[in-house]
DNA sequence: CAACAACCTGACCTAAAAGTCAGATAGCCT
DNA sequence: AGGCTATCTGACTTTTAGGTCAGGTTGTTG
C-alpha cells in the first residue's frame, strides 16, 4: 500500500489550496504550506517537484468540477430549469471548494498564466456551448433576448463571488461563516434575478413570431 | 512649482497600478514598476517609501470612486432608477479604472490585509446604508422581497467582473478589448436582470398590505 | 532477517528582489 | 552668482524564500 504517499500528497494539496487561496501564488511560502500540512519542507519537494507544480495540481483539481457544473446545459431542458440547476451547481462549488475556487479566480484574474492550452480550450468550449444553447432558446422564442455572453458572465460572477469575496461577504453580513440558509438565500436571489430577467416580455414579440431573414 | 514631483509620482502610480493589477502585489517587482514608469528604481523609493506604501496608494485611489458610485443611494429616488444609476456607475468604474479595480478586488479576495480600519469602515458603512435603503423599499412595498445583501453582492460581482476577469471575458467573446457597445450591452443585461428581479410579483401581496407585527 | 525501496529531515546553497547610500546633478530662490 | 534643496543614479547590502543534498529512518518484500 502506497497510502503514505497518497495521504501526504493529500495533506500537502489541502494545505496548499488554503495557502494559495489566502495569499495568492507568489505570496505563499512553501515553508508555510509544509508547516500547515505538518510535514517538513523538503517533503513538499519530494512529492511535488516545485512550488509551481504544486500550484498547478491545485488548479487542476477545480477544472473538472467547473466543467461538471455545466452538465445542465448538456442535456435538453427548459431554460428556467437548466439555468436554475446551473446556478445551484455553481453556488455549490463556491461553497464546497472555496479554496480551489479562489485559486482559480485569482489565476483567471491574472490572465491564466498557469492554465494549459488544453484546459483553457476545454473551459472555453463548454462556455461556447452554453452560450449557443442560450442563443438557441432565444431563437426559439423560449426566453427573452438577453445577451447570452453577458448573462453567463453575470451568473459566473454572482456565484463565484461567494468563494472569491468571502471576506467582503462576511464583513457586510456580519457573519464569520455563511450557513446553509445563507447559501440558500443567495441561490434563490440569483435564480430569481436570472429567471425573471430571462422571462419573455409580453410587449416584445418573440423571435418565432418574427420574419426570419437569411 | 513642484510639478516634477507630481509628474513622477503620477507616472510611478500609473505603472504600479498596472503592474499590481497584472501580477498581484507579491509577484510585482519594484524594478519592473520603475522600468514601466521610465525611472530608475531608487526613485520609486524616493517618492514612495516602500513597495507596500506604493501599493497602499494605488489601493487608496480606488476607494473614493467606489464610494462615489453609491451616490444614487444617497438621494431619494425610485428603486429602479437608483439601481439603474448604481449599476451604470459600477460598470463605468470597471471600464475606466480597470487596474485599480483589479487591485482592489485582489485585495478583498485576500482578506483586505492592507486596507485601513477607516477605509474598511467607510466602505462598510456605505454598504450598510445601501442595504437598509433597499430594505426600506421592500418594507414600503416599492419592490419585491429580494434579499438586499444578496442583491448587492450580485450587482457588485456582475459589474466588477468586467475589470477583474477581463481575460476570461476576452477569451469567451473573442475580442481583445470590449468597446463602447459591449459595455452598453453588459450594463443593459445586468440592469434588466436586477430590475426585472426586483419587480413586484402580482401574486405576492406587498408588505404595505400586510399586517405589521412589532 | 537481509536488502531494497520509499520516505523523512536538518543543514545548506543560491537567486532574486527589497531596500540603501554616497555622491552627482539639476532646479530654484535671494 | 551662490547656495540651498530637490531630484537622480549606479553600485551596494540584506533578506527572504525556492530549491538541494547527504545521510538517516521506516516500511516492505523475498
Amino acid at each position: 500500500m502506497t497510502s503514505i504517499r497518497e495521504r501526504n500528497r493529500e495533506l500537502i494539496l489541502r494545505a496548499a489550496s488554503e495557502e494559495f487561496a489566502d495569499k495568492g501564488f507568489a505570496a505563499s511560502k512553501t515553508s508555510d504550506i509544509a508547516a500547515k500540512a505538518g510535514v517538513p519542507k523538503p517533503n513538499v519537494y519530494y512529492y511535488f517537484k516545485s512550488k509551481e507544480n504544486l500550484y498547478r495540481e491545485v488548479l487542476e483539481s477545480i477544472i473538472e468540477p467547473l466543467l461538471e457544473a455545466s452538465a445542465p446545459f448538456n442535456q435538453p431542458g427548459k431554460p428556467a430549469d437548466v439555468l436554475r440547476a446551473y446556478i445551484r451547481s455553481k453556488i455549490r462549488i463556491s461553497r464546497e471548494l472555496p479554496s480551489a475556487s479562489k485559486v482559480f479566480a485569482s489565476e483567471i484574474m491574472h490572465g491564466a498564466p498557469h492554465l494549459s492550452a488544453d484546459q483553457t480550450a476545454q473551459l472555453n468550449a463548454q462556455a461556447k456551448h452554453n452560450i449557443s444553447c442560450i442563443q438557441g432558446w432565444i431563437d426559439q422564442g423560449l426566453m427573452a433576448k438577453v445577451d447570452p455572453h453577458h448573462l453567463l458572465f453575470s451568473i459566473w460572477a454572482a456565484t463565484q463571488t461567494y468563494a472569491d469575496f468571502d471576506w467582503q461577504i462576511s464583513t457586510v453580513t456580519g457573519k464569520a461563516n455563511l450557513d446553509e440558509a445563507d447559501y440558500e438565500a443567495a441561490a434563490q436571489t440569483i435564480i430569481r434575478l436570472v429567471i425573471k430577467g430571462c422571462e419573455i416580455d409580453e410587449t416584445q414579440p418573440s423571435a418565432s413570431e418574427q420574419v426570419t431573414n437569411t
